[in-house]
DNA sequence: TATGAATGAGATTTCATTCAT
DNA sequence: AATGAATGAAATCTCATTCAT
């Protein structure tokens, strides 16, 4: 990479940062975009070499910040050996991302109601410039070497992150209707029970 | 009702739609309260005579809007007097808010991902303008005479909207994963799988 | 007149008068909204309250000050009994123009390549507030009386004002091809030749 | 001409075609220098290798495109052999330039207000870059070997040339007074008048 | 010659809010 | 209760110009 690109990089993730830090202290409304560039210390003008707009870098804050909590969340998985069916692997996976954003409240007040399905849509048509990962994949991946076969797997991650993501949300930041120590049984049940639902053998 | 009094009412009814058409139609950021007050066809200032800023608007009517759906629920739910079991009055609540939804997208924009447990907390704290409604008696109510018992309703019923909602929203907005109508049987099944989990006979 | 009204036009008046001032100091281009704000000592918001943006306050002054100089000129001849013939009249209002240009060369400027028939068409469909002559009644009324018929009187209008006004601005500008009083004769003669042109005596 | 040196001009060439497509659908306000070298397809700094500014570009566009036009009437002119009068070659050249404007509707939008004396002084002092014509020896060679004498042929071009620009801009552009098929009569008429107010002998 | 990233002043425009009427 | 003119801070965005490569 030359001096040049360097550079560029450097400015590009400063401005990512910045605007990171200041979404999550005042919120997006009302950060300004002289506030990100005042505080990374480039031109106003620079920035508008790499983003659109304040919504612009605020999507690709989102995207960034999902898809490094999903990376863990994955990684971890893999280097713990024990846990071999579907359901354990996905229980497993979700209590990681609750715990996660349980303990870095201000990055689920971020994300918000964005941890979402569409987010893998974006993600996925992103250029690749935020993620490298493709998630879609990843959790697929979870139902390989499964001995018991499910409906539509793509179906069924879809509605466990939507379940997982909007109950936390609502249970982290303002304890309703329950605290998210209560609140775990309740969906890691609930979790399971989805699951099963999906079987095929259950169809039987 | 006095005329002074229908007057008022019907400048702050004027400047309720007319905030609705645009939040719907501009989105609430780029909605001015200029651009209310202009198309109500009432003075600047008036405004602040009965809402305290763009916000304040906004909330009181997603408030409406969800205590309107949910109020139509619950009334053609009574009207039927074939639903007997829990189960069955939660799924037709459920798929009477999904077709509701369905056919007016807009508001399902509008409502977005605010549909939640968190506007009952609004709506209770809200000064009974909006709504006229305790909807946590509502929702309860549903379990009163029923032969299966239940561990948390409340839980239960802030589960079920949670995912009912952030389903809903993905698919029919962005058919992502699957348009509603093909997704509306694995939501159904899910539902099921989510109270059956919390029976408390089921647990014996 | 209220109070309220009084203020507004002495506002819209502040802000047309600070506006032609920089508009011949600086140019339309280098003028900046800015600039005609805080020399009319209003605020920047005001400017709007009036005026779309630049180049509407630009085009009002046009009219407004090209509406003056004919008014002048009008007067004038009226005022001086002695002149009867079409030609002669025509002839004594371009003439007067030329040396009120001459005088101001600042307007002669600022009018530019303006001073022409498209003015009274911009004159006319203004809402009367620039100016409140309408001139293509003016210029018709000198044909009034005339004992020599002219083919076409707005026409003949039309191609005189074009005429004088676009070799002033190169004359008084730029002396060039000639000084405005070298090229007066000049002006004066073909103005007289244009006019004989359209007799239609001279046809028969 | 070396490779180099073609490449050189090959870039300059790209930045005037360029620049003159957008001045004609944007304007010369509206259109930057990032626009033209955007769509150019060279770099921005490369621009300041050639011209001093937009203004620049924008002068040497006008003075290329006015000459064009005179250079095609007088070619077409000579390549004529009938005509002999200096009253019919003028009236020949008008009426070419008029129905090639009218033609080109867009190019008169460009030329507007500046096809006029001005030009000649500017295209002499300009580089000869541009143009490769003295267009005053042109003009003035018109009168070469005229049976009749005029008073001062250079005033007289002067004059008709801003006659028949400002007549001709507010016709095919607005259609006022009235359309150019229908004004053209009077044009030429005038040109006649004003020519033949200018001799000599006439004023014997 | 040619590039294009970076600059940062400054232009335009919006808009919530106030307050005299 | 209602108005709407006025405000002016602040936000967005542009763009000519420079300069290291």
């Amino acid at each position: 990479m030359s001096k040049i690109e360097q550079n560029k990089n450097h400015k590009r993730t400063a401005l990512l940062n910045t605007a990171f830090e200041l979404f999550i202290s005042k919120g997006l409304n009302r950060t300004s975009i002289s506030d990100i560039v005042e505080r990374a210390g480039v031109a106003k003008g620079t920035f508008y070499l790499y983003f659109k707009d304040k919504y612009d870098i605020h999507n690709r804050l989102i995207a960034r910040k999902t898809a490094a909590i999903f990376r863990q969340a994955a990684d971890e998985l893999e280097s713990r050996g024990d846990i071999n069916s579907v359901e354990d692997k996905i229980i497993f996976m979700a209590d990681f991302v609750i715990d996660f954003l349980n303990r870095d409240k201000t990055l689920l007040t971020f994300i918000s109601k964005n941890l979402s399905w569409g987010i893998f849509k974006n993600v996925l048509i992103s250029s690749k410039e935020e993620t490298d990962i493709d998630f879609r994949e990843v959790f697929l991946k979870l139902f390989e070497s499964s001995e018991v076969a499910y409906k539509n797997p793509e179906v069924l991650i879809f509605m466990i992150i939507e379940f997982v993501s909007s109950t936390t949300y609502s249970s982290v930041l303002y304890s309703e209707p329950l605290g998210i120590d209560e609140l775990k049984p309740y969906i890691d049940t609930s979790i399971r029970q989805i699951i099963r639902g999906q079987e095929v053998s259950s169809q039987l």
